[in-house]
DNA sequence: AGGTTTTATGAATAAATATACAAAAAGACT
DNA sequence: AGTCTTTTTGTATATTTATTCATAAAACCT
């Protein structure tokens, strides 16, 4: 495995279990595990990893990207969408019974400014997107996210 | 409406239409709008509206990220909604796993005019406004009852 | 209203992050 | 092996963001 890639799995790890407030503090916790590398790097590998710098009480804090940890949500799940349908104000996706929730919640998890929210039934979701955003540009979205994750592209009529 | 709340309502607004790379660009975006503000001001509204920055390909980019924002003012609120937002054709409340429908519910005895009905999944509420009405006047109309019930206006960002 | 406390803000600056440039390392291909 | 090309990295620095400190504005009392 390269170096590179040695490290920006470690990294990943280390935001999943720490709480890391800034690139130096980073730097540190890597040579802890006898990985050297500088800020300079760092900056370059959260852009790369599409890490994400968000609030707390604490101050700062670096997270993994949402959309990369709802796609591995996504995995487990396993979707059955029969269709994706929609007016000019909400779309709606069919599935089978009990996959509604699971789906739901995976759209959510994506945190796509996009979408304001949804809710889900037994074998229905409602997506309602953002104002000021093209609703087909949503439906579009959310076919290619669900392509992505099923590819099964061929059985969907998508 | 204080000067504060004004310029966060537009704050989410451009960010929510705008890519906004830097505080400085927001700076003047802001200021075509007649609000007029430093960076160290919106340093700190950014972290108030828990302002996320994400990496594109085109470099950093500013959004909300409404779920971290609404976990910070859940606590004060009796039911702990996480968020209010909408866009032009209905009204959708965020809040804890299994309190949607008990939210729901507490809509639909207001018995007003201005709400045709509600829809609640788990965790979201979806409120669907008499035609014609103005929609903002509804969203109004859910935040002063959230607030009436949890009196503690001051401190939320609704 | 006037006095007191709390909250919000700007200017200056400290702290943190991104990048230009040069050099080293790693591949690719004879 | 050697040469060429691409990728990765560090140093130094530019750029951006957070914070300190002082002041102003707003809210809160009698």
């Amino acid at each position: 495995m390269s170096a590179k890639l040695t490290r920006q799995n470690k990294i990943k790890e280390l935001l999943n279990s720490k709480l890391v407030s800034s690139h130096e503090e980073l730097v540190k916790l890597l040579k802890e595990e006898d990985i050297i590398a500088t800020q300079a790097t760092l900056s370059r590998d959260f852009a790369e990893l599409g890490v994400i710098r968000t609030f707390t009480d604490k101050g700062a804090k670096y997270i993994l990207n949402s959309e990369e940890s709802g796609k591995q949500i996504a995995k487990l799940i396993g979707f059955e969408i029969l269709s994706v349908e929609y007016n000019e104000s909400m779309i709606v996706i069919r599935t089978l019974a009990g996959r509604a929730q699971g789906i739901a919640h995976y759209v959510d998890r994506l945190n796509r400014v996009e979408i304001l929210g949804t809710v889900a039934g037994d074998d229905t979701v409602l997506v309602i997107p953002n104002t000021h955003q093209n609703i087909s540009a949503v439906v579009g979205l959310i076919k290619r996210m669900m392509v992505e994750q099923s590819g099964t592209k061929n059985k969907l009529n998508l």
